[in-house]
DNA sequence: AAAAATAGTGGGTGACTACCAATTATTGGT
DNA sequence: ACCAATAATTGGTAGTCACCCACTATTTTT
């Protein structure tokens, strides 16, 4: 793949070439050694951050459709690493919180993603590494 | 979306969002400002590069799979953008080249994804921008 | 001359994404 | 008590992406 320079002169080109590209690698490096999915890592992610949470708060906050949260909840209820009460101040909503598994298993893909983070940013000093984090974010509304 | 800052601390992370976001951007600019797909533009871009090629050639440089190159220089041929003649040094190739229109065309997208890049990466300096694509493309082997 | 390789073509798949509509249970507002 | 809104759920759809296989025409290799 040898790209034109045209295109190569294109940040946002060869940005979201690099995203996909990592991004598979994550999801890839995730899957087989955590059995873990993306958004399921990512739903982890955000109850270990902000605790307890109704399904349509969690979706919302990754900007997830309701009906695809359910699916994915159930993958996790399934796996053992959350589990979901009704809120009792609310009983529509439920009440989603990590089990020791799931803390676990985030804390497992947490080593995993910075290591395929390592790998695909190794061409970068850690100088350089923190100043991309920087524009990047900064860019990212 | 409110997302946790475990994934906001994850560069890949924020880095594929970013792509993804302005590649939409971009794409939807492109089809309707010059009626043209990414791809097709990529297309262009890679004839104006280097010159008339083989379909296959073309497909390659860009990793896009040759089943998917025909159908997209059948679009290309359809609207005049591109043309393909039989190489008489081997029969099986098509020597395809840009036609005047598809040259035009190729400039007008050049300046949208120009405005959109603008678009996309205001939050940034000139000199933050410029720094970016080095960063990105240092890791874009 | 036969066999292997290559360019292009057509038809198709599976994964993934991002939706949408309808339904049920529950709640809050009036 | 009634109505509108909300949370979760089910069962879809449409688009894109990155492939893969089988086939024809042509060229290269043996």
């Amino acid at each position: 793949m040898d790209l034109p320079p045209t295109l190569l002169a294109i940040t946002t080109f060869v940005l979201h070439k690099v995203g996909v590209g990592s991004r598979r690698a994550v999801a890839a490096r995730l899957a087989d050694e955590a059995g873990l999915s993306l958004w399921q890592f990512a739903v982890l992610a955000t109850l270990a951050d902000s605790g307890p949470a109704a399904q349509r708060e969690i979706g919302g906050r990754l900007g997830l459709d309701p009906s695809d949260m359910v699916r994915l909840m159930d993958e996790l209820i399934g796996a053992g690493l959350a589990e979901r009460d009704r809120d009792p101040a609310d009983r529509r909503r439920y009440r989603v919180s990590l089990t020791p598994a799931g803390r676990d298993a985030l804390e497992r893909g947490r080593a995993l993603v910075e290591r395929v983070e390592r790998e695909t940013l190794a061409p970068l000093t850690a100088d350089e590494r923190e100043r991309l984090h920087e524009l990047i974010t900064k860019i990212f509304r």
